[in-house]
DNA sequence: TCTCATTTGTTCGTATGTATC
DNA sequence: AGATACATACGAACAAATGAG
């Protein structure tokens, strides 16, 4: 596991919720924090951290999931690709 | 569950979309294609199947819900009555 | 084998804002 | 003004897979 950092939503922003979430882990794979099988934080933790809705987190983590960056294993958990 | 088959809208209509939906759905259940107890498409498989918005299939449950043909189960689905 | 916690998957419900016709 | 449609966001319940013990 790797540990989650700040995450910080701008509520403001015109980008959504759900997408600055997505850039957010995106970028720290772009940038080798997430390596390839390392695992992300779960769904629960990034709901704690950023205080967004589940069904939000879920949507950032299909955005990842659709660029083929990230894999989902039920029971499990979200891993690099 | 039972399958979807093709569920054709007609963007040009004057009927809107949502009752489009509803119509076929009402037909499916009045022709005993869908029998009481049967599971009803999930509102996403229609969102897939159809290309319209989750708001738009819910909108048309809601027609056959008020119309007493299906109930709806959070976390289960819809069913014919 | 069984139980429990964790995790993702799936489902409907509700609300708000925006755009279009 | 009103109806329709879409995108976003949050809430809630249930199911299934996994792993620890």
């Amino acid at each position: 596991m790797v540990s989650v950092h700040a995450v910080d939503i701008d509520r403001t922003s015109e980008t959504p919720t759900y997408r600055q979430v997505a850039n957010i882990l995106r970028e720290r794979i772009r940038s080798g924090e997430l390596k390839r099988g390392d695992q992300l934080p779960s769904v629960h933790a990034l709901v704690i951290e950023t205080g967004l809705a589940d069904a939000t987190i879920r949507s950032a983590v299909r955005v990842l999931k659709d660029e083929g960056l990230v894999r989902t294993a039920p029971g499990r958990g979200v891993f690099v690709c």
